[in-house]
RNA sequence: GGUCGGGUAGCUCAGCUGGAUAGAGCAACAGCCUUCUAAGCUGUGGGUCAAGGGUUCGAAUCCCUUCCUGAUCACCA
């Protein structure tokens, strides 16, 4: 039982003594002491001025004087206004210590068979062009969000819908037959995602400069895209893939190939995966054989065009197609059919869909129609809706080319690492390959919690022209903290020092220490917290304040240098555990720490 | 216009299930390396928590109104 459970308990009892009241546990406030009182928690004492009748001083004392005489954990008190201060004795944080040490994944709830599976989709890219900053933050927020729910007892099934099929694949197929003489990601030293992305900015150029030709003749905008060629060939290309064409299909499946290689290589760099990936030309007629039968049952409509309709005026929304006259599939019908086949695959007790928040709406209405076709986990599927990252100057516009490429930018955070590494000659005495790795560890560090330690709901912004920074809150500064404490540990382990699992109680601990051992113990409650509100950054936040704390704590104190023996036994543990928790937490973030840097 | 977010220091962000004098980092300035890695530590300056009202012993936090801002309301995905 962890000391706040122990303390609420611990009050609740003095106040049922002191009072004859029973207090509700939402009324015992305990939280952690300001860092400008004395003491290690706090309980607030208002809420019980109308069961002891008394003054918030007179009350608060009255409590105090109770713990400290029936609680042995408690070892001090002090009373602020209506604050009640409490200090826990030296020996309760060394215990506290002891069994963090000796808990084998400390803040990781393992699952087990009747642990709930969790189905997580993340990334879902198109693939007619390179995955960019937008679905950096959607990877990132997908793959830790997957981590922490699995640190918090669930098993976790990560899925990747691709995008594979529709018109804007035709546009990149269409330009590449029409100008692409037969280059491939070989012939041009491209990635292909990069390559088939180039076709795709090329078929609008074409297709602007014919519209711009059509305009010029006195047509209007909406005649000359109706009466363009081009478009009309992309229109083609799309009718004879769903018809089965067999040129169009080879065309199609040889340049999704190359695509498919490139985005490996771009989520391997990230460190990020999948344990199942859907594409839509596999599940995009499922959706139509459900509507229909909802259909049936009176559930939608139909329009004299032919097209289904739902209506949703009841839940205070509008009416939405589902199936067009032609009688093909919208984006809400596909989605219908993959969350068919999905639960049809895996027992799932929980969808989990990361996607941006520009898309609220089609979540609302999915779940809603999930629900009325029969499914009944779609009303408690989660959206977990993140917000854009947007530019100094706005939005990333590809048109004004401003957007910010996912392999560019990953290149350029690595690069930078090495160069600050080299400067402040970090790498010297390192193996290349070392060097590599270092510079690819911090270089990625720095972009994933620079992006993850912002709440996912909020829209963030990214200063191309400014670099990540490397010092003050920044994924470096944990990774090097931990390198710090590793290099200790390796010096200590040098010396012949072994770190028992059972350290001695007699130690006189510095509030600093103490304070330190209080940080660690509240990180299964952070990750717990995380999972709970879908919510890295609350990882992110807390591994900062703990290396800030740790930071000050290695600035006073020597460790390897302390003459007691004992409490330099007990600084070696401290610090281990703490370097585990950054590395446990930081994991759950995806990001990699370093032993040496 | 309807719906849903967001507005905290010059900048990027914490804090938001109500609690003490609103916190970090960056940027600026001033210190600290013969001592476990200075990607660190310490200090200075910087705030009408968008505005107004309400609830409360207590409001950045909850409620209402207004302002600003973003997304969305497609037979695109």
């Amino acid at each position: 039982m962890n000391i706040e459970a122990k303390l609420t308990e611990a009050v609740k009892k003095a106040i049922t003594t002191l009072y004859g009241v029973e207090p509700q546990d939402a009324q015992i406030q305990l939280s952690k002491t300001k860092k400008e009182f004395e003491g290690h928690l706090t309980l607030v004492v208002f809420p019980f001025l109308k069961v002891s009748k008394k003054n918030p001083e007179a009350t608060a004392t009255e409590i105090g004087e109770y713990l400290l005489a029936n609680e042995p954990a408690i070892s001090a008190f002090n009373v602020i206004k209506g604050f009640l201060n409490l200090t826990i004795a030296p020996a309760v944080w060394v215990e506290m210590l002891n069994q963090i040490n000796q808990t084998a994944h400390f803040g990781v709830t393992e699952a087990d068979d009747n642990s709930p599976l969790v189905m997580i989709e993340y990334s879902s890219p198109n693939t007619n062009k390179p995955l960019h900053l937008g679905h950096v933050r959607n990877n990132l927020l997908g793959y830790s969000i997957s981590e922490i729910l699995k640190a918090n007892g669930n098993k976790v099934v990560k899925t990747n819908i691709v995008n594979d099929r529709g018109i804007h694949i035709c546009k990149s197929m269409l330009a590449w037959k029409k100008w692409g003489e037969g280059c491939t990601p070989e012939s041009t030293g491209k990635k292909g995602d990069h390559l088939i992305g180039d076709f795709y900015v090329l078929f609008d150029k074409n297709y602007k400069a014919e519209l711009a030709e059509l305009q010029a003749k006195g047509m209007t905008k909406e005649e000359a895209e109706a009466a363009s060629a081009l478009m009309a060939e992309a229109r083609e290309m799309l009718r004879l893939w769903e018809a089965g064409d067999q040129d169009t299909y080879s065309m199609w499946e040889m340049m999704n190939n190359w695509v498919y290689a490139g985005f490996d290589e771009t989520y391997k760099m990230m460190g990020v995966d999948f344990d199942k990936i859907y594409y839509e030309s596999q599940t995009y007629l499922e959706g139509k054989d459900k509507v229909l039968e909802g259909l049936e049952k009176g559930l939608l409509y139909t329009k004299e065009d032919g097209s289904v309709w739902a209506d949703l005026t009841p839940q205070g929304l509008d009416h939405k197609l589902l199936l067009r006259g032609d009688g093909t599939s919208v984006y809400m019908t596909q989605d219908i059919g993959t969350a068919k086949i999905r639960f049809a695959d895996y027992p799932i007790d929980k969808m989990v869909y990361v996607v941006g928040n520009e898309q609220n709406y089609h979540f609302q209405v999915l779940s809603i129609l999930l629900d009325r076709l029969g499914f009944k986990w779609g009303k408690d599927l989660v959206h977990f809706s993140y917000g854009m990252v947007e530019l100094p100057e706005g939005k990333m516009k590809s048109r004004e080319g401003t957007v910010v490429d996912a392999d560019d930018l990953m290149d350029e955070m690595i690069s930078t690492a090495r160069e600050t590494s080299e400067e402040l000659g970090k790498l010297d005495g390192c193996t290349p390959e070392e060097a590599n790795e270092i510079a690819k560890t911090v270089g990625l560090g720095a972009l994933k919690y620079f992006i993850l330690k912002v709440d996912p709901r909020k829209n963030m912004t990214f200063n191309p022209k400014e670099s990540i920074d490397f010092n003050g809150n920044t994924g470096p500064f944990i990774q090097y903290t931990h390198a710090r404490i590793r290099s200790v540990l390796r010096k200590a382990a040098d010396m012949g020092i072994v770190i028992p699992t059972e350290l001695p109680a007699d130690l006189n601990l510095s509030e600093k220490e103490e304070g330190l051992i209080q940080n660690l113990a509240s990180f299964p409650s952070v990750v717990k917290d995380a999972g709970d509100n879908f919510s890295p950054a609350v990882i992110a936040n807390y591994i900062y304040d703990l290396v800030k704390d740790y930071n000050q704590f290695y600035h006073d104190f020597s460790i390897l240098k302390e003459e007691n023996e004992s409490l330099r036994i007990f600084r070696l543990a401290l610090s281990e555990n703490v370097a585990r928790v950054i590395r446990t937490g930081m994991g759950l973030l995806g990001i990699n720490v370093p032993d040496r840097m």
